[in-house]
Parts: C-alpha cells; sequence; structure tokens
DNA sequence: TACAATTAAGACTATTATGTCTTAATATAA
DNA sequence: TTATATTAAGACATAATAGTCTTAATTGTA
C-alpha cells in the first residue's frame, strides 16, 4: 500500500532530515539535502514551496539560504505535514471512491473504512517530527 | 488517502455486486455489472481477466455467460481481493518508499507504520465479501 | 556595486496509471 | 451450421503523476 505520493514521500523524508539537525535559527541548504537524501534537487525545491506558503518552512535565498522548521519539533505532527501536502480531506475519503459516500448514504464498506481510517488518523496526530528523528540514523533514508 | 488503485476499487464494487446478487451456479453478466455500476465494460472484463486466472472468478463465453464467484462470500476476504490485484506485498511497503527498510535496516517511521499496516491487515484479513453485501443497497455504488 | 549563492516559478519532458477500441475466441441456440 | 452473445487479449489513446531544465528574483559578501 503506497498511502503517500511520492512527493510526500520526498517531503517527509526530506523534513526529517532537516529535524533531525536540530539546527536553531539555522536555515539548512536544499542542494546539501537533495545530496544527502539522494532526491531530485529541483523536485525538492518545488514541492517545499507549498511547505514555505502553508507556514510550516520559513526559506531564505542567497548565500548561507535554505529553509528551515518554523516551529519546534515536538510541535510538528505527521498528520500537519500530510494535511499540507494531500489536502485537508487525506482521512474523509471512501475506500471505493464513491463522491457521495457518507453515514447518511454509506457505501458497503463505509463502517469498516471508517474505523480503519480513525484509528490511523490517531497514529498521525500523535506522531510527531521529533519521535520520527529519535533513535534512527537519516542514513537509513538513502535510497 | 487513497489506499488502492482504481481498477481494484472497480473490481471490489463489481465483487460486491456480484456477491450481494448470490445467485449460485449462475453466471453474472460483466455488462449488466457495467451498467448497473457505472463502470467501463472493457476496462471490468480487463481488470475481472485478472481474478479469473486466480481462481477468484470462473467465467463463461457466449449466451448466458458472465463471472460467478468460486467460493461463498463468507468464505472470501478482502484481504484476498488486494492481494490478488495489488500485490503480495500490498502489507509489507515502507511509508517512505525505502527498499532495503525492514527490521534490521528501519527507517525512521518504520515501527510506527509497522504497528498501522498491522491494524489495518487484521481488519482486512477479517471482513469477508458476505460482511460487505449485509445491510447496504448496491445502489450506493453508482457514481 | 558587482558577483556568487541560493530559492522561486514555471515551462517542458518522461513515466505510469487509467480508459477505449478492435479483433479473436468460445459458447449457445435457432 | 450459422448467427448471436458473450468474454479474452492486446493495441492504442488520454490523463495524472513524477521528474528535469531554464530563467527570474533575492540575498550576502567582497
Amino acid at each position: 500500500m503506497r498511502a503517500l505520493s511520492k512527493s510526500t514521500i520526498y517531503c517527509l523524508r526530506a523534513l526529517i532530515y532537516v529535524a533531525s539537525k536540530n539546527e536553531q535559527d539555522k536555515y539548512v541548504n536544499i542542494g546539501e539535502i537533495s545530496e544527502e537524501l539522494n532526491i531530485s534537487f529541483h523536485f525538492l525545491t518545488k514541492t517545499f514551496q507549498t511547505l514555505t506558503k502553508k507556514g510550516l518552512l520559513e526559506s531564505h535565498r542567497g548565500p548561507h539560504g535554505g529553509v528551515m522548521l518554523t516551529k519546534p519539533t515536538d510541535e510538528i505532527f505527521l498528520i500537519d505535514i500530510v494535511h499540507i501536502l494531500e489536502g485537508e480531506d487525506f482521512f474523509d475519503k471512501c475506500l471505493l471512491g464513491l463522491p457521495g459516500c457518507g453515514s447518511n448514504e454509506p457505501c458497503p464498506v463505509h463502517s469498516f473504512w471508517k474505523n480503519v481510517k480513525g484509528s490511523l488518523q490517531k497514529e498521525f496526530e500523535e506522531t510527531s517530527l521529533s519521535r520520527l528523528t529519535r533513535g534512527v540514523s537519516t542514513k537509513k533514508m538513502r535510497i
């Protein structure tokens, strides 16, 4: 199951990298991230722009420029990132892709899927970037 | 979150339709399924072929032809369908798409995602086609 | 101020997923 | 045995996603 799109995956890996550096008030160079994680530089800058516009990142051009998290890593949760990159309705979709599906007009798998999504969403809400940076090396994120 | 591809979704909706008819030893016409569920006929016949080859469906050509489930609906589980259409490794993929990720070389989100997938897989293993056909009209499956 | 370092923006290309069409093979029934 | 109804198979077309490249805008520093 691929739960996230490639661009979300890239962003997530990159954010974990940035968080793991944990350098306050210092920009992390996008070229460096791109090299370290083996992610296309142009793709990364492009997808980062969304996060910057949404205020999760702060960016800076010119020498010593880059991106920086706007909040402490224990105040950023997986669900925040996913909501920005995949949409607010990420946990609100019908498994069968039926547009009218809801509690008043449930599809055959509605209640089943609602439960599954519920526990999934809870996990995403409780998992912070700081938790993800603990214990595991970012070296494991290269492809 | 789109957990399943479109073709899997189509198949699943179609299988629920077939199961809900619950006519033993009678083929269900693919053209009928296509019309009732508003799914492209050609796409449906194509994706059904996989299920037929894998033995989940039995097909028959000519007048009164169509497809039929090879097992009772309470012996077919969501996980069977998903395994056939999305691959055996459906619940075995890294959230970050990292090829080497596993218990010996876990990525930063490995243990988190392992738990999530575990409960998801359990639900898919326990949910039968017959359960999905109970209580809800297949009319709710049209787009 | 001029240059170098960097992100921003958007055009462009490639790849994958989705959807359509045509022809072939097979089965039934008149 | 011929016509019709159906699925099988695969070529082809379109759309969505992923990835690359070029140029612009901004910033720091010599």
